[in-house]
RNA sequence: GUGCCUGUAGCUCAAUGGUAGAGUACUGGACUGUGGAUCCAGGCGUUGCGGGUUCGACCCCCGUCAGGCACCCCA
């Protein structure tokens, strides 16, 4: 092996074949949110660690933040996710941004923890952002956009689920059963360790790491199968009403178990995933109405959710609906038949380009079946040469490298030939 | 931070402790004005690195580095 420097740990290089699936994957998410009226962000990729601080997990600031010096001293963290960030651009322009706040994003983030299957330490994600109102068909257009993005990229409702619960509901649950508000979070934690744990170890866990009775962790246990559980709550009778209402029931459903892990949600959680339950979550959001205020505006509550390249990547791979995408841009290929016709074929090049054709210039006078042979391997569908033969007569061959017609034409018609030609294929 | 697995040709992988191979890719040719298919030919390795055991190590042992997977955690 030759002593090349190894890309950095967790981080992926985007040869041009997968930059095109991420270019893909974003052309897929600009269109839904623009579908839904959302506006495109950006926020700096640099934050102050402290703005990470006021609400993320523990962990994620402690342990899982890329977190760095600035030569001045200040302590500057790779941002971890951006709903801080966004919290921050609202709270500086509180008052002129007109509600509700329909906001979209896809960028970097980035985790310093142990790279696995479907997890890496820099990472692409969408994140979509309603702000400003509460009330179920604000939560539901969230969930409604996740939904109608899986179908638009071709994954159905029979292959993807999105899973939803409220923590309002839950912790009105929890109190009846005699759990003390500062013993939710604990309890938090195991509901989120249900389907990970053996049903066994899962009891010990309750009984013995968070404090729960016997009859504390039955009655839970009972509490988390409970599909009907939400019929209880005004706010989730309201929200699967507007479901229906925008049309995508079908990949939405009840789940006590839904809780997400971040503590700023207040009210409505969900997540997405595949139904196999092969993959992580393919998405995960929910409502968080102190944020805003944390950050030092005035309390102003919002929706969102975030969907990551690395998961949905590996979920179209498996349902073989990762489209094949053709790095190269060219629909033509303008050959060099010698070095004499070579000034021949750059004009002819030139011309293409100012007709508005995506044209290369093979670079160089080599046999012509090795450029045809480049031509293929790069998929582009239309290759022209100019031998002597068309030179003398101002012709050009125009062949079709998908059916291997081919067709001479004269040089001056080339734009509106190849206009045909790739026009009705 | 903890555990398990794996490091062999550019890539994917073989090789009861007895001098390291196949497919694919690549290059050239059959086909000097035409790609995909087929056939032929060609090069390739300090077996991740360092030690040890052995007459002999890709193989066994120790260490080390790297990668993968799971736990932890999850935006």
């Amino acid at each position: 092996m030759k002593p090349t420097i190894r890309p950095v740990k967790g981080t992926r290089d985007f040869y041009p074949e997968e930059m095109a699936f991420r270019t893909w994957l974003y052309g897929q998410m600009k269109a839904v949110s623009q579908k839904f009226g959302y506006q495109e962000w950006e926020a700096p990729i640099l934050e102050s660690l402290e703005l990470y601080a006021a609400k993320s997990g523990e962990e994620l600031v402690k342990e899982q933040s890329f977190v760095f010096a600035d030569r001045g001293g200040d302590t500057i963290a790779l941002r971890p996710e951006l709903t801080p960030s966004l919290a921050r651009l609202v709270a500086q322009k509180q008052r002129e941004l007109p509600k509700p706040i329909r906001w979209w994003s896809f960028g970097p983030f980035w985790r310093y923890e142990r790279p696995q299957k479907g997890r890496t330490r820099e990472f692409f994600q969408w994140n979509i952002d309603l702000i400003g109102v509460n009330s179920a068909y604000a939560d539901a257009e969230l969930v409604a956009i996740g939904a109608e993005f899986f179908k638009s990229i071709g994954l159905s409702a029979q292959q993807i689920v999105v899973k939803v619960n409220d923590r309002k509901l839950m912790e009105e649950q929890l109190a009846q059963l005699g759990v003390p508000p500062d013993q939710i979070e604990g309890v938090y934690r195991l509901i989120d360790k249900l389907d990970k744990l053996p049903a066994e170890k899962w009891r010990a866990y309750g009984i013995d790491d968070i404090g729960l009775s016997t009859e504390q962790i039955d009655r839970l246990s009972a509490l988390l199968t409970n599909r009907e559980l939400w019929k209880e709550s005004a706010d989730l009778t309201a929200f699967f009403n507007a479901i229906d209402d925008l049309g995508v029931s079908d990949y939405v459903e009840y789940d006590p178990s839904i809780i997400r892990g971040l503590a700023y949600y207040t009210g409505v959680v969900f997540e997405a995933r595949d139904r196999s339950g092969e993959f992580r979550a393919i998405l995960g959001g929910g409502r968080y109405d102190n944020l805003v205020g944390d950050v030092g505006g005035d309390p102003l509550g919002g929706i969102g959710f975030a969907l990551g390249d690395v998961v949905i990547g590996l979920v179209l791979e498996k349902f073989g609906l990762k489209p094949q995408l053709r790095p190269a841009p060219a629909d033509v290929l303008v050959t060099i038949f010698d070095a004499v016709l070579a000034r021949t074929s750059a004009k002819v090049a030139a011309q293409l380009r100012s007709g508005g054709v995506k044209t290369e210039l093979y670079p160089d006078a080599v046999k012509l079946d090795k450029q045809l042979k480049y031509a293929n391997t790069q998929a582009i569908p239309i290759a022209i040469i100019i031998g002597p033969d068309e030179a003398t007569q101002s012709q050009a061959t125009v062949r079709d490298l998908r059916s291997g017609q081919q067709q001479v034409v004269k040089q001056a018609e080339l734009v509106e030939q190849v206009g045909n030609w790739l026009g009705t294929k």
